[in-house]
DNA sequence: TGTTTTCTGTATCGACCGGTACGGAATACG
DNA sequence: CGTATTCCGTACCGGTCGATACAGAAAACA
């Protein structure tokens, strides 16, 4: 990726540390609503050094976004690779539950939190997270019409139908916990979304 | 309400009208991302006559919210006086279809819209909707309770756990109306959705 | 050790935020 | 017509926003 400086005055703190702390303030707060001063307390380093590091806030929050989806989210990617549609789609919900109120984390979801709507100076990000909530349909929507060629969901089962389903199912879940919903009340929930699974 | 003043001079914009257009801009735009000048332009009124007709920016959200419940989001009201839980989940999921994808709306839901994380001036938002939201299930739980003690739910069925699954629907669908859902897609997912419910 | 390179920290920038003081305009009342 | 009362519009307030200039500190290299 960065090939390491030898050359002058090292950096006295530690660049994935930081995009983590940074992570859990924009995962709170959303996009907007975190300022400079909250990232920089949180990551515990000055604002010229942030600028240094990761150019501004929007790209910081980009950075963020990816490590969003190769860290807490990463089980989505998992999930894809189950052999049936039925697994797929339990690991997608049950995953989703997990992230969402693991305490751990700062409950609900990072893409939903951030910025469903948005002011003159978040429209970036805004359209950003839009287009990454829809790669996600997309990437449900491919792997459901592998399982109907595969024959385990119907062979006149709707692919995007379905898929437009479960995210909103994990959307519907992401507002919930950003509600107060715990996680045994929301694996009910999951349970009542399976009912309507054709398989 | 607000008994009619006779003397001074007459203000030279209808109130109603300008709560309706400021309705459309916190609609589009979120409750932070809407700024006073945009607020102001929308309104056609100036920034003072908007104070002196309705308090602050916090004020006329809280105004603005009220006129949404009774407006556009009124079919909830109407929805949960059907004979049947049925029809009641019914009439909430095809009127949540209409309202987030009417053309002349702005699309999505003002609610979710608006906040669902803030900084720290849209914090007291952030909780009147979290609250607002919470009012909408436990009014759903009420309805079907009434309607598994009158048997058109089976005896054993939980009321917690159906309210917050019709929520989670409803509430994920309004994410994915702002991410561009067509009206037929989020119809078709409501069908899957009463495909899991008990009746 | 002197030079170069990079990072750190203070102090500040212009822009915009929500909110308001104040003077003039427009009406009702006497 | 004069006065009281209310509204309108400009112009401005302090605070916060994201972003940066600049000087000093800390390392590698000669």
């Amino acid at each position: 990726m960065e090939r390491t400086r030898t050359v002058g005055r090292p950096r006295s703190f530690d660049a994935d540390d930081a995009l983590d702390r940074a992570l859990r303030v924009f995962w709170r707060k959303g996009y907007e609503g975190t300022s400079l001063p909250d990232l920089t307390k949180a990551m515990r380093i000055n604002r010229p050094s942030m600028y240094a590091a990761f150019g501004n806030k929007e790209d910081l929050f980009r950075k963020v976004l990816d490590r969003y989806d190769s860290g807490p989210a990463g089980y989505t990617r998992e999930a894809l690779e189950r052999p049936t549609a039925r697994e797929v789609v339990e690991r997608l919900l049950e995953g989703a539950v997990d992230l969402l109120t693991h305490p751990r984390n700062p409950g609900g979801c990072l893409m939903v939190q951030a910025a469903l709507a948005s002011g003159k100076g978040g429209e970036p990000i805004r359209r950003e997270l839009a287009g990454r909530r829809a790669a996600g349909v997309a990437a449900i929507r491919r792997r459901l019409r592998r399982a109907i060629a595969e024959g385990d969901l119907p062979r006149d089962a709707d692919a995007g139908v379905l898929a437009r389903f479960v995210a909103t199912a994990m959307h519907g879940m992401a507002v919930q916990a950003a509600s107060g919903a715990s996680r045994k009340e929301l694996r009910r929930v999951v349970a009542m979304f399976l009912r309507a699974w054709p398989s």
